[in-house]
DNA sequence: CTGTTAGCGCTTTCAA
DNA sequence: TTGAAAGCGCTAACAG
């Protein structure tokens, strides 16, 4: 790169003089727009190429009123959820001429505001706040002047738009499996009970043991989202109920921590028993003895969402309102069902 | 937010007109400049704040001839090494008034051409380049008019700057606390041989070794970045080498393997058998039976040095050139050294 | 102290 | 088909 480039950019102007027209020919020429003869045309874009013009977005924004440019309000980047959601997002907008301002508020609400600011400032024409749990957060307030969706954690205001994984069907879904596989005894260890998370994803599968007649072998079992936690619980569940053929876990963390456990009291995993996670977290899931069968919350897909719905809040479209439910999906490896 | 706000934002000289002054100077008032009487600036202030008035911050730069924006170009957002680095950056250059474009190119050359024009077109005041490795990649180019400094991967133009991890003094360290444990057979496995990475800290191991008239009690192991191949490998290298009593790992991952395989063989960790492994993932790290020494590349504050940078560059420093390998840390756990 | 004037780089009427 | 002129929203001289 140029090291200290005392000349500023080359501009519009540059360009028509050096093509010999008028910067407003020049413009139109550039932009395919009006009515300009192709040897002219010609010229002008020979001239563009040589000074390898770039044109200035902030002009050009000024007078079209929009920026082609998007915010994307983390509260925690480091957090497994975001990038997934962020990395789906920048896809969906990437693909068009669209960039993204990223902030990380770091979960705090000063932070948070300050960002707010810059990014209005900016003129973005739309926002995504991405949050770090599936419990609802404070809205930014009705009077963001752009299109805003919330991404994972929900607003707590209704009249926002919010999209988040629909953890009650999870625990359905997790439940499902265990009983089509011939589980009946099945066990609940899972993270911390004040996450929503956790409390939506037992009352799914509370639901579907429900209505296969069941209930869990014992009371669920909640502390933290560690691997720690998934071996300690897992002593204690083998030993009060030895008798248990499944257990459900609030996170792959935990079931990594139960496999291990379980393979190390010399239960066969999935023989004796079965292992379900949540979060398909490639990283641990794929690579645990055996790999882990987990529930997918589609992340990549939750963000391509939130990004399309700014398009078409953009375009004009209703954004809409209300908290959405987004599907999640099963993924079975060998934790729940043995090889052949 | 409003679902379509039919009035344009307000503008200063909306915030003007409703103080009964001149737009400039109320652009005053608002930026402390110059010399207004205390009470027309704190009617102007009030003004502004009924109008909930935000600066365009567009306009603004085309005066300034600054955006106070940086374009952050990484290659593969979901990577383990970008967050760490995306998150220094960004934290150094949220504290002041700077905001970060994000662009993620996947890997693909066409598309990082195309997001780099886009953060040109924007006029971004600096770029830093994020790879996923620590082999060199493509230069961007000398014709770039703003400061690049490449992250984690080096660009394979001198001229450029780089910072990277000393992968090599990581290997060296690695060594030296083991040795400092008393283990004098020590064995290495480690990832794809075709990473700089691998070899970096390889060679780094072997000086350390050489150093104390060592060397490897068997040949360096290579295959994946993955537990299954840190299992793999170690039930190997227990049968063909039962005396070793060390092992370096090139990640964290690989070593996570190392010890679950050693602990199945009846090995004890630390007590038979030292482990260290590399990158000190905290996620990995802390849960690991027993938690994992590693080496940490302090990859925050490389982008947050990368930022600096950048900072440093545009306030008319010479961003300077060639690659720097930066400082990386040793991190004891209890894989290497067994509690009292 | 305040207001007028002149742009920053670009697009867009509207004449020529 | 081309170009002159009028801004987009803001700041920075320079007069008053």
């Amino acid at each position: 790169m140029a090291p200290t480039d005392g000349q500023r950019a080359t501009t519009l102007s540059d360009v028509a003089r050096r093509a010999g027209v008028s910067i407003a020919t020049a413009s139109k020429a550039l932009n395919g727009r009006g009515d300009v003869a192709p040897a002219t045309r010609k010229r002008v874009l020979a001239a563009a190429d040589e000074l390898t013009f770039t044109p200035n977005a902030a002009a050009r924004s000024l007078l079209a009123g929009r920026t082609g440019t998007v915010g994307l309000l983390t509260s925690d980047l480091e957090g497994r959820f975001m990038i997934p959601i962020l990395s789906g997002a920048e896809d969906a907008f990437g693909a068009g001429q669209v960039n993204v301002f990223l902030c990380d508020a770091r979960g705090d609400a000063i932070r948070e505001q300050h960002h707010l600011r810059a990014l209005l400032s900016r003129r973005v024409d739309g926002i995504i706040v991405v949050g770090r749990q599936t419990d609802p957060r404070p809205s930014l307030g009705q009077e963001i002047p752009v299109p805003v969706v919330y991404a994972y954690s929900p607003s707590d205001d209704a009249r926002d738009l919010s999209l988040t994984p629909d953890n009650y069907s999870g625990g359905r879904l997790a439940i499902e499996h265990l009983l089509s596989c011939g589980r009946t005894r099945i066990a609940h260890i899972t993270g911390d009970p004040t996450y929503a998370a956790a409390q939506d994803r037992l009352a799914g599968a509370r639901a579907a043991l429900g209505a296969a007649g069941l209930d869990f072998i014992a009371e669920p079992m909640f502390a933290a989202w560690t691997e720690h936690w998934g071996r300690d619980a897992t002593a204690m569940l083998l030993e009060r109920h030895p008798d248990v053929d499944a257990v459900f876990c609030g996170s792959d963390q935990i079931a990594r921590g139960v496999i291990d456990t379980a393979r190390d009291l010399g239960r066969d995993v999935p023989g004796d028993l079965a292992v379900i996670g949540y979060d398909n977290w490639e990283l641990l899931a794929a690579n645990a003895r055996p790999p882990l069968t987990s529930i997918d919350a589609n992340l990549q897909q939750l963000g391509r969402q939130a990004a399309q719905r700014i398009f078409d809040a953009i375009d004009g479209a209703d954004i809409g309102s209300g908290t959405h439910q987004l599907p999640v999906k099963l993924v079975i490896r060998g934790s729940t069902i043995a090889h052949r």
